[in-house]
DNA sequence: CTTGACCTTCCAGTTGCTGGAAGGTTCATA
DNA sequence: TATGAACCTTCCAGCAACTGGAAGGTCAAG
């Protein structure tokens, strides 16, 4: 399939399609007339990288992530330790999301109007364990 | 306390806390020999900032999640809004992590060694209903 | 009173896109 | 068959969000 396709079935612009390209994340054939023709595992591999970079990772995590997954000795340490890496900070992610979402909610229910005047989320983020 | 303590305190390069007061995110006092002095409630900024930058939010969406728990007239239709905005926007994302979470799991535990020559999370990937 | 660890500003470079120009391809319609 | 819209191509420039480094001021300890 055509660029324009492959956008839209993955959610990334054409063009940052095409910047992944140039820095090595992805290798759609060519077709006859020039044109790059995606495969299904193109359009895989893309949004995976669509989600991840908008999930916080920076784009050598995302080749890591991705790099995880095409390994070929995948039973290696190295990969295994790089994987448990990302779990953890993957529940982090997730733990702070949390946190961050309870601390909307609770503006959106809590306060409604001025109740408070000074701002309950500040009080909330310094409950952290980790300072 | 000098922007030293709070990077520490923040998790933040002393860069990046001088770029947030240059584009207008926080606004620290100035000691008498032109150091920057950070109160308590400009560190808990910066860990918010820290936190939400982590997760994927623009810097643009930061300043309005920061306005989000500054903003005195919290009660007004639109702030519920844009907070609500977020709020969905949040759970996507932990949706999404969760699935990514799962998946890296899947492979950690199940996958190894060498018993599949294909690339599980393209087909766990390619479940979404939004394709 | 100097040495080292701070801090300051300023300017340049990097990452990760994003927009636009200039031009080729495809395909439906006049 | 031609012409226009909607694609695609490369290339180059600009923006967002930092990041590094130079050149220099401040401060506490020895």
């Amino acid at each position: 399939m055509n660029i324009g396709q492959a956008s839209e079935r993955s959610g990334l612009p054409a063009k940052t399609i095409r910047y992944y390209e140039d820095i090595g994340l992805i290798n759609p054939d060519r077709s006859d007339n020039g044109y790059r023709d995606y495969a299904v595992a193109d359009v895989h591999k893309l949004r995976f990288l669509q989600k991840s970079r908008g999930l916080g990772f920076s784009v050598e995590e995302c080749r890591q992530l991705l790099a995880l997954y095409e390994d070929k000795s995948r039973a290696s340490a190295d990969v295994k330790e790089l994987t448990q890496a990302k779990l953890t900070e993957i529940d982090r992610k997730i733990r702070e999301l949390t946190e961050l979402r309870r601390t909307l909610e609770h503006l959106v229910h809590a306060c409604h109007g001025n109740d408070r005047p000074d701002c309950p989320i500040l009080e909330e983020l310094s409950e952290d364990r980790a300072i």
